[in-house]
Order: structure tokens, then sequence, then C-alpha cells
DNA sequence: TCTATTTAGTTGCATTTGTGACGATCTTTT
DNA sequence: AAAAGATCGTCACAAATGCAACTAAATAGA
């Protein structure tokens, strides 16, 4: 017997500490609770609000950029856009110089949705920043830091 | 004019501040690298993997309780399982007093390879943590902490 | 005890997602 | 300027996921 471990063989794994499984988690339990919002108010999928969003923060955008700067799938980008075209929300422009790309932009109606939304969103991170504690909230933001340092250039 | 801002609008919200956004990217960037790991060397799927790493941990357990620990839907373990079956990974073993359920446990194969993966997932986290540094790392588990804190007894 | 309800796990079906190929357009090379 | 290659966005198809219905078995209620 080498120390630490008496009968009962160690798991080579224990989950519950492991950081990739305990990012998805909670990743998965947080958007979860602020997904059902806007699913329940406006009937928005994941992959339409993080366009919307993109596209009100940014203001005018193709769909190769909103990809790339949100991590999203070309096809689903391509898909969020023609159901957000269908209500409205935004329009697309040719850019003239380059007729490949359209510019996307939001309509009156969608950045009004955007205002809302983004409201909800504050107040849903707000929450979670009292519950966390100030502590929390701050170690949260400086180990999501790290991680971005990381994989931003990181491999 | 009320002070902060001065002739562009600042946008309701900025994705890169914000919590949700951050913490899917960040564990969808983590978790990929980790994933084309088993993937290249085993061809397992992400609810196969999490299968096998509970069950390597846990010993024995039903499909619920493994669903239960690690948040995959009903269908998602009940499809992981009979693929790791398939695979000689696993067997089920009913449950003489209650024979709805079955036991779950690895076979010698699966957990051979199941040692193999929780190597690599060790050899992985030590890299991550090298990179985040002692000062990110524990802040980052601080923060998740806090998360699983918030959640775990929801609302 | 007989019925109604709950639980474990699977399956069919619809929805969502990713892959690969495509037409159109731009860029680079020769 | 023609040919080859890259890029933008879309679509058809295949794979993965979730939902709802289902069988089998246990439990609770009458």
């Amino acid at each position: 017997m080498t120390g630490k471990q008496s009968e009962a063989a160690m798991p080579p794994l224990v989950l519950e500490d492991f950081i990739p499984y305990r990012l998805n988690k909670a990743a998965e339990a947080i958007s979860q609770r602020f997904a059902s919002q806007y699913r329940d108010e406006y009937g928005l999928t994941r992959p339409e609000w993080r366009t919307l969003a993109t596209l009100g923060q940014f203001g005018a955008l193709s769909a190769t950029a909103i990809g790339a700067h949100s991590s999203m799938h070309k096809t689903k980008v391509s898909r969020a856009v023609f159901s957000l075209e269908q209500r409205h929300w935004l329009k697309r422009k040719r850019d003239e110089a380059d007729r490949r790309t359209e510019h996307l932009e939001l309509t009156p109606a969608g950045r009004k949705a955007y205002q809302h939304l983004a409201t909800m969103a504050h107040g849903y991170e707000t929450e979670l920043f009292a519950r966390l504690g100030e502590r929390g909230a701050a170690e949260l933001k400086a180990g999501l830091s790290a991680l971005e340092a990381y994989y931003r250039q990181g491999r």
C-alpha cells in the first residue's frame, strides 16, 4: 500500500472535480434559466437570441462575422438569420463592393425586442451576482478571464 | 448627455461581459479539446464518454442514476449505454428486487479504456492548470463552486 | 384485491444540428 | 485576361437530440 488510500481503490477520475465537466454543467444550468425567459416571452431559440444580441451590440455584421464572434456554425447562423428575417427583426443589405456578403441589421422592431431582452439579461445577471456574492462573482469573472486568455490564442 | 457616454450609443448588452455567454463559450472551447482526444482515440461521443466516466467512478449504477448525476436526458443515456454495450465495455444486470431497473457495470475492457481515458483527462487538466497559472486556476475553481452552490439548490 | 398512479428504460417521430456540395462572387496566379 | 483557388451564404442529406407514447414492473389507494 502506498499511503493515501486504504482499502477501496480510488476512482481514477472524480467528475465533480474535473473542470470541463463542471464547466459544462454550470454553463448548461445557467444558460437554461435565461433561455427559458426568451423562449417563453418571444419563442426565440438560442442561436436566434445569440444572433440578435450580436447584431444589437455591433450594429451591422455579415453572417460570417456573427458566427466567428459567437462561435456558431455557418448554417446555424444562416438559419437564425432566416428566422429573424421572417419576424421582420432584421433586414439584409448586399455589400455593393463585395456582392457575396450581406450586411445584417436590426429593424426598429428587432431593436425594440433586443432592448427588452438586453434588459432582461442584465436583470438576470444582477440576480446571479447577488446570489454568488461579491467574492464568488469576482472569482468567477477572474477565472473566466484566465480561461479566455488560454483558449483564445491557445493551441 | 448624461456623462459616461459621448456620441455613440452604448450597446445595452456587451456579450463579452455577459456571464452565461462567456460560460458557454468557455465550456464549449475547453470541452471541445478534450472531446477530440477521446473521439480520435476511441470514436466516443460525449454522452458515451460521460457514461463511461460516471460508471468508472461509481462502479455500478442504473441508467437513471447516471442521467441524474451527469444531467443527461434519459434517452441520451439509453443510447450511450446501448453503444457501450455493443463495444462490450459494460454489461447489464437486472435488479432482482426491482426488475425494472438494471445495474450497469464496466467490463474489464471497459475498465481498461476508462483507466486510459481518465489518465488522459488528468493530463489535460494538468496542462490546463499550468496554463491558467496557480492564481487563475484557484479563481476558476472558486467561481465554479459558487455557481454550483447557486444552481444546485437552484431557484 | 383490483384499479390507478408512478417509475425504469426503450422506441418512433419530429426537430435541431452538422457535413459536404453547390452557385455566385472575389482574389491570386500565371 | 484566363485559370485556379478562396470565400460567402444556402441547401440536401445524414446524424444527433428531445418529446411523447409505450411496455413492463412496482407502489399506493379504494
